[in-house]
DNA sequence: GGGTGAGTTTGACGTGGATCAATGGAGCCC
DNA sequence: GGGCTCCATTGATCCACGTCAAACTCACCC
């Protein structure tokens, strides 16, 4: 009901089709066949775009479809009743979101774009139809679901056991680790987020995330201009997190 | 290939049966007709007996079933190269374990059982074969998966954004109501796991579970004597969680 | 061009939980 | 029944990160 409210008049309607997709590798058709990959054209009705601070969806709306980023990122996130945010991810190109809502046939977290962006929109009903015939589809599926929670328990490692110069070092190399996987350059990127946004992610205050970035340029390990990073010690941030507390 | 060994003397080759379980409500067959779980019977092959401290499965161990816990207690584990260990969960009977071995093809984490314990073995190959044709299953195992991420994103939660008495809390209300949806008191039980288990799950020092503990005690919140709990205001400690700071 | 506001950096200080250390059970085995 | 081992509790101290506050940067707009 309120979902409506959330896309003016950005939604679109314009047919998609994976199979001419340059996200192939990335996304949901990986590892498919062909022919697999023509029957997905079935599945993918339209696109929406999302503008930035634009919800995708709320915690609470209905469940009706997952969906595969196409352009931009998305955070997404728990509030508690006393206000309290947790950010539970960032999202970008290719990757999945909306599997949380399937549990109870309503989303149980927000997802909001954190620049201009566009998703592919997959029906749910359609989905799991089309997957009880096309295998490959099926098991796909599969792994993007449990990627998603395999992910998680890393970010419980984080959250649970590093300390924050670790936190931050492990969120730079993973971003790195997924813009190379998109082609783009392993060292230098822009964040979409702010600082306060890697904090709740991190499990830290904003300061702390700031500090921890002056820190790593002043050891030469990056360096940073406001959102924009240079990674030039990937090595050093490697250690870092494997040999935490560094002489002691 | 190790995973042999790990299961000496104790595997058994009991068949078991869904459509005679009495976990119906709790498990994988919730929310399936009377015709579905029978077909549900040539799903679950084998049981599988597993003692206490002794691996369900460990990480890097191929990934060939998922495992519903017919009698006992788990926990899983990520472990860093240094040693540091992040407990991401504790599983009880009617729970799934395994679910994370689908996204590598290999089990990312530690499955260790708290006692003596046992399973339902079932082959993932064979669940993704006769869920493309038994509808329910489908739907049902998607759930469970979902179920698994929205868990998760409330662990981050915790790690993220509570303090050490608010995250105990949450933990004990979480166990009590795990307890209550098994048909056992809310109020009273025993703890599988150590101070050092529970601390380690919940991002904290053991040192600071115990005296979280001994607090809640002092304030009349439950009654402590090493694992045997019994929760004497469960009101207050969920007052806790939404009101952080008692007054500030 | 300067005013406004959101986001970031940096410093000074406070504190929640970690660390270190000692003591106290409970269960188990000989 | 006494000694061993594992776990839990409790106290004293420390420190990583949070909090509070001020200044700085950049973008945007009138």
């Amino acid at each position: 009901m309120q979902m409506k409210a959330t896309v003016p008049i950005t939604a679109a309607d314009i047919k998609s089709a994976c199979s001419q997709c340059n996200l192939l590798e990335l996304c949901l058709p990986f590892g498919m066949n062909e022919h697999e990959i023509n029957r997905l054209d079935e599945l993918v009705g339209t696109r929406r775009k999302v503008k930035r601070q634009q919800h995708l969806y709320r915690a609470g709306d209905p469940f009706e479809a997952i969906y595969a980023i196409r352009i931009g990122w998305f955070k997404t996130d728990v509030v508690l009743e006393d206000g309290r945010e947790q950010v539970t991810g960032f999202q970008m190109t290719g990757e999945m979101l909306g599997l949380d809502g399937i549990s109870t046939e309503a989303h149980s977290c927000n997802a909001v774009a954190l620049e201009d962006s566009e998703v592919c929109v997959i029906a749910y009903d359609k989905l799991e139809e089309l997957s009880r015939e096309v295998e490959g589809l099926q098991h796909q599926f599969h792994k993007v679901m449990s990627r998603e929670i395999v992910r998680d328990h890393g970010v419980m490692m984080l959250l649970g056991s590093m300390r924050a110069e670790e936190r931050l070092a492990a969120f730079l190399l993973n971003l790195s680790q997924r813009f190379t996987a998109r082609g783009f350059s392993a060292a230098e990127f822009h964040l979409r987020m702010t600082r306060d946004e890697i904090g709740s992610y991190l499990g830290l205050k904003l300061e702390t995330v700031s500090r921890a970035f002056s820190r790593f340029q002043d050891d030469g390990m990056i360096a940073v201009q406001q959102k924009h990073i240079r990674i030039l010690d990937p090595e050093k941030l490697r250690k870092l997190i494997q040999h935490p507390v560094a002489v002691r």
